[in-house]
DNA sequence: GTCTATAACGAGATAGAC
DNA sequence: GTCTATCTCGTTATAGAC
């Protein structure tokens, strides 16, 4: 009763798992709106029906997709985070900026698919939204390491967004000021405007040194959110 | 012989504007991978192969749109920038910003095309430069005019991006210190990663009130230039 | 129960002959 | 410019193998 049962998950595992590495490969060629169900089908030898085992419709795969791309970067920008536990936050924070671009840098297709346009007529489900945030919680909690060791140094808040900041706090950054948590969210935000702009090619004959750059203005970043 | 030529370069002007427009509503609908020129010109009640007498392939259309999308961008930049001709350079610099952040919220599909991944199987020609550098120079002019005027403040430059800076500052930013060449570059993607976050739908559930967010975080890349 | 294959639908794109 | 024959797509119903 153990191994037929076992077996047959695995196998539901490994053809999973083939379909969405099949669904990749069509993600970097022909993009995320034009996925489609019976190319992947075709690809795997399989007939186009079959694949509705495995996933409910197009968006579902598509969902599973993003999600995974979230996890995957999620993981690169976590084990960044664990390898410089030691460090100076300043150091930490870069170090997990880093991890992000060559992350971006390796998976553009995936990049693309969470961080780039919107795929017309698709909308991510909540489902989403635990892995989306992997990146932003690592953020955070480095920020909050530094709060409750070193310090940070003070910034400003105008009143007007200061209940703005409370709702970010208790949303999701308890412990730290309201003024360090819209800090962060803008942080976050620039952060994947520097990765975009140098994958989606706005650095071309801009920027040459990307490395460099890239890890001056993520040092740039790290004391906009009052590490030091 | 003069009217017949006039009446036939108004009635050029006028198809082609026709085929742009439908163009850019078939890019809000199906997205830049999917446009078809059988599509606009079914819109148009059109015969596909009549519109080569106006665009010889898809990718050029995709050009003419991604052009004017960048001008169009580029001339609320410019718009803001003038009108706030007397103001003192931080203020001048957010009310562009803002500029950008309006345009992108009007008009979603076209800052997809220009700032979202890229259409697959198309590559963007060098025509597309100019237009595409438009917001960058207005950023660049009102820091060079505060650089001239009230004077900037000083900013690090580490030694290895030293010669970034300088090849920045010969290619598009003469009259500017190195470091600010450099911190305008990174605040403009950064600037971009803010507008992208916001339009793209990963400010869902973090940030709220995004005007006033939006203003404060921008008010603080005007800093990081040396604004002030 | 779990899976795959066949066949079909309605809609849309595409290529070529005329 | 028009028509037609032949593709693609997502999706469903159904039947049969394991």
């Amino acid at each position: 009763m153990s191994t037929p049962q076992g077996a047959r998950a695995r196998a539901r595992i490994e053809v999973t798992a083939a379909i969405k590495e099949a669904a990749r490969r069509q993600l970097a060629e022909e993009g995320a709106a034009k996925l489609s169900l019976r190319a992947v089908a075709r690809e795997l030898g399989m007939v186009s029906s079959a694949l509705y085992r495995y996933f409910p419709s197009r968006d579902e795969l598509l969902t599973a997709l993003i999600i995974d791309a979230y996890d995957s970067l999620g993981e690169a920008a976590e084990k960044a985070r664990d390898a410089g536990s030691g460090a100076a936050p300043v150091d930490r924070w870069t170090a997990v900026c880093e991890a992000v671009r060559g992350w971006a840098l390796a998976h553009p297709h995936e990049y693309a698919l969470i961080y780039g346009s919107p795929v017309p007529g698709y909308s991510a489900p909540e489902t989403t939204i635990r892995a989306a945030a992997r990146v932003g919680l690592v953020l955070i909690g480095i920020v909050r390491d530094a709060h409750e060791g070193p310090g940070l140094a003070d910034l400003p808040l105008p009143a007007e967004l200061r209940p703005e900041g409370e709702r970010m706090v208790a949303a999701f950054a308890p412990d730290l000021p309201p003024e360090v948590a819209v800090a962060l969210v803008a942080a976050w935000a620039q952060l994947f405007g520097l990765v975009g702009f140098e994958l989606f090619g706005q650095f071309n004959n801009v920027v040459d040194d990307r490395e460099t750059f890239f890890r001056h203005a993520v040092t740039g970043l790290a004391h906009s959110v009052g590490l030091r």
